[in-house]
Order: C-alpha cells, then sequence, then structure tokens
DNA sequence: ATGTAATAGTTGTATTTGTAACCAACAAGC
DNA sequence: GCTTGTTGGTTACAAATACAACTATTACAT
C-alpha cells in the first residue's frame, strides 16, 4: 500500500499548540489592547520588568526568547506612553537600564490580576495535579529543540 | 501587605503555550518554508486539504479557526504556485471547491511525513499514555472560550 | 417581484513583523 | 596607538497581517 499514514492534524502538536495558545490568549490579549493599548510584546515587556525589576533590552530579549528588534519597538511605544524609562549605563554605554514607572507598575498590578484570574480559569476543570503537570510539560516543550529528524526521506 | 501575589509569568498558560507553540514549531517551520516556500497559512491550508479532501474556503475557516482573509491569501498563493485548482459550484456559484492538484498532493505526503517524525521526535521523552494526555488537554484548551473572569475587579 | 439581509470570497489600507544593514561603544590583538 | 571583531540597540524596507469595506450571489420576507 502506498499512501498510508495515520498522521492526523488535529493531534500535530505544533499545530495544537498553536490553536490552544491562540484560543487562550484572545480573551487575555483583549484586555491589554482595550485597557491600555498595548500589544502583545508591549505586554510582554512590562511584564518582564514588573515581575523582575529593571532589566536591559536583551536580558528581556534572552528571557522572553524574542529577538531584540521586537523589544526595541515595544519598549519606545511603552516608553512614548509613558510606562517605563530607560537610563543609560555609565560604565557601559551602550546598555539601558529599563524601570517601570508608577503608570507602568499601576498597569502591570492591574494585569497581572487579569491574568491570574484568566489563569485560574483555563485551568478551572483540571485538578491541581494535572494542571502542574501540564506547566511541566509545556515547559520542556517550550526549550526543547529539535532539528534532527527532519533531513530528507 | 498591599502588592501580594503570587503569579508567576514563567507558569501563565498563554504565555507558556505561546513559548511552546513557538519553539515547537520552528524548525518544522523551516522545512515547508524551505522545500516549497510557504507560509504557515499556506501550510495549513495544503494540509486540510491534503487530509480531508475537496473543501471551499468557509470550510477551511471554519475548521482551522482561520480569518477568511487569510484563507484567501492562502488559496491565491497555493494556485500561484499550482498546488491547487478551484473549481466554481454550479448549484452555488458564490463557492468554490479546492482540491490539490498532483503536485500538492505530492507537497502533501512529503511534509505529512515529516510532520509525522517531527510530532514523534517532540513527545520522544514522553509515554504514550501521557503524550496522548497532553493532546487531550490541548484540545480542551484550543476549544475553550474564557470571557467571564476578564471583568474589572 | 422586489427589497433586505445574509453568505462566499476578495481587495484596500494602515499596522505590524522579519531580516538585514546599520551605528555606537567596548574588547582584544598586535 | 590602530585594526578587527563583538555586543547593545536602532532603523529601513519588504513582506505579512488585521480590519473594514467591497462585489457577487443566494435566501428570505413581504
Amino acid at each position: 500500500m502506498v499512501d498510508m499514514s495515520d498522521f492526523n492534524l488535529e493531534h500535530f502538536l505544533p499545530y495544537l499548540l498553536n490553536q490552544a495558545a491562540e484560543a487562550s490568549s484572545l480573551a487575555f490579549q483583549q484586555v491589554y489592547k482595550d485597557r491600555y493599548g498595548m500589544l502583545r510584546n508591549e505586554w510582554r515587556v512590562l511584564f518582564h520588568l514588573g515581575m523582575y525589576g529593571r532589566m536591559t533590552a536583551r536580558e528581556i530579549a534572552v528571557k522572553a526568547q524574542l529577538h531584540k528588534t521586537k523589544i526595541s519597538r515595544a519598549v519606545a511605544k511603552l516608553e512614548a506612553r509613558r510606562f517605563l524609562t530607560r537610563t543609560r549605563d555609565e560604565a557601559d554605554r551602550r546598555v539601558e537600564h529599563l524601570d517601570l514607572t508608577t503608570a507602568g507598575r499601576a498597569a502591570f498590578r492591574d494585569l497581572r490580576q487579569v491574568a491570574e484570574r484568566y489563569d485560574q480559569a483555563l485551568v478551572d476543570d483540571l485538578s491541581p495535579d494535572e494542571a502542574a503537570h501540564l506547566r511541566t510539560l509545556l515547559t520542556r516543550l517550550a526549550h526543547q529543540r529539535v532539528s534532527e529528524p527532519l533531513r530528507r526521506k
């Protein structure tokens, strides 16, 4: 038999993860967009600074696994909207340190609270163990790098 | 205590799902881009037609949860590259039926094979039960619609 | 039959993104 | 010192996306 395969698109992990990511981000995205006019990358930068305090663009890029141009643009927007300030490092003048302003911290706390409840709602019908396990698996997938099995034939 | 919260960004499901989706798509994306010059939506349309046979744009949009403009553009590109053909429905002349060409089916089979092995590699260090459970949870998340807990305060 | 609404699909325009090239500051070798 | 390479961050331009408005066709109500 030539065309034998039990592949199922609906079960294909990259596809499934994308669908789940998309669906689970949708309503939350609406909140930071409507309340603060933020885009995804701006929200991410805000949360990194809110969670971890002062960071440089590069540190955020590494931690969030985002390209530096995305950070650059997100930072510019957040600065324009007075959610953060930049401080040039005097020892290494290439680097700039980013800090949330009072408004930035307020936005962060507001959105964090939304995120917290939203996350809770997402795992509402899972047992705590199940939810924890899910997060563990996803964390592993998020850091896994596959390259071997893609060579031709 | 004013600013009390045990929220953890790295555990926030929408964030985690996005990271996992991004990471798990990366290498596969490289393949359909390099081999066939396809974008994500084109790959998705190709796979829907490959998996389910003749469909209309709207049917794909519903099944893949994609906006119709994305489908429209992906179909146009796939048609230009001779991976599919359109046939106007004579009974309802608004509708067009999409079919893969021979080249389209060949590309599909090639990529499906890659996808199959790639998926296998992703769950390589999971037990079959664990992998199945993961897919079940993700499927549920992909279809879940949360809206309640986002109202302010 | 005729007017109104709904549906399938496309297109226009403003935003966003991706990629590469870029600038400025530092580091290291000679 | 200079020259070469690296790093932190920005910018330019092409490509991709979102959203609304659009065309064409069908359905439905009167």
